[in-house]
DNA sequence: CCTACCGATCGGTAGG
DNA sequence: CCTACCGATCGGTAGG
């Protein structure tokens, strides 16, 4: 359907080079059809991009509920390394990871406040299964009695800090600051041995 | 002189809208002049952000020499304690701040080699500020023994994420985020009592 | 430092 | 789904 092919071409574009910056007669090109045909579809280009703001969240949530199922044979330390992966790499490699960055970071100011309200709850979810993690170590002693909002936030902004580097700098140092990210990060909130 | 002035508000806006979403006759209007008077001073609105990017530069340079002076009498944590929020509030309200933000996420296109060149050289000023501490926190055992690129990059991806975090959680989560984080760290790169 | 203007491009409309 | 067109705004220029 035409109507698909513009929302899917128009995330990819609001993620690339931001919402004021795609034109579109740009969206158009590339759908294979011309600008006014475009209405046709939708009435504004705000309204694209709210229908492109609800696809997005049906996707995390897909995400969410069937990919971070993680292996429960894993250890503590396991487990949650997985979720910092997936997460690194959904952010960093998905078509909804740029358009989040663009869109949470400098959001067109009539959609700021739906787009806060979306991430948040879509935080909220992967906050839980974050939670069940941290429960499991804290209760096998592997992980240290800190409050979980210590443990949650301590993790978010370690993978927001690279979720920002990923970007800018090479994979190379991203690498080297994933890893040294980790390390200091599970140091830190690993049980302190008796 | 009307040529700072331009420079001063182009700074401004570039930070707070963007370079592409920063009008020419926004800034004229800002300055009190009227659009065309411009290019008595500059040949090109990229010739403004060539020479707005100079004076970035130029202020970070003295921040870095003069305000970060760390008094020696502190601990070795409270000495990186004081990095981490003096780094932090720069970021955060200064308006090289926001105009960092804007421009090494989303470089205009033709500048993104010349931004990127100019901020790694900022911030290894920087770095070698931290890597004094570190060394000073390994030798008097207070910190634990891990590299000093393990320690820099992952004082970095935290504040990193800090920086993302101000401007999209209010400023309660914000400095949950901060305390989080910190303790977190600290506990991380602490040298274990035995 | 100004008025007056340029070609290009924007989001959106009319009419078929 | 198209052609043809709109008013507004963009960076930049001419000419004084």
């Amino acid at each position: 359907m035409t109507k698909d092919k513009i929302l899917n071409v128009a995330l990819d574009m609001f993620g690339q080079f931001g919402y004021e910056d795609t034109a579109l007669s740009d969206i158009a090109k590339t759908v294979g059809i011309k600008k006014p045909s475009i209405y046709n579809h939708f009435n504004s280009k705000e309204d694209i991009f709210r229908e492109v703001l609800d696809e997005v969240i049906r996707r995390e949530r897909a995400f969410f509920s069937e990919e971070l199922k993680i292996a429960s044979d894993l250890t503590c330390e396991e487990q949650l390394r997985e979720l910092f992966e997936q997460y690194n790499e959904r952010m960093a490699t998905s078509e909804v990871g740029l358009f989040w960055k663009r869109v949470t970071f400098f959001p067109p100011e009539c959609f700021a406040e739906v787009i806060k309200e979306k991430f948040k709850e879509v935080e909220g979810t992967f906050t839980e299964i974050l939670k069940d993690v941290f429960h499991k170590g804290k209760e096998e002693a592997v992980i240290r009695d800190l409050p979980f909002e210590t443990l949650t936030a301590s993790f978010y902004t370690v993978i927001d800090g690279l979720f920002l580097e990923r970007h800018f700098y090479g994979e190379d140092e991203y690498l080297l600051r994933k890893e040294a990210s980790w390390k200091v990060f599970w140091l830190g909130i690993q049980h302190p041995e008796i």
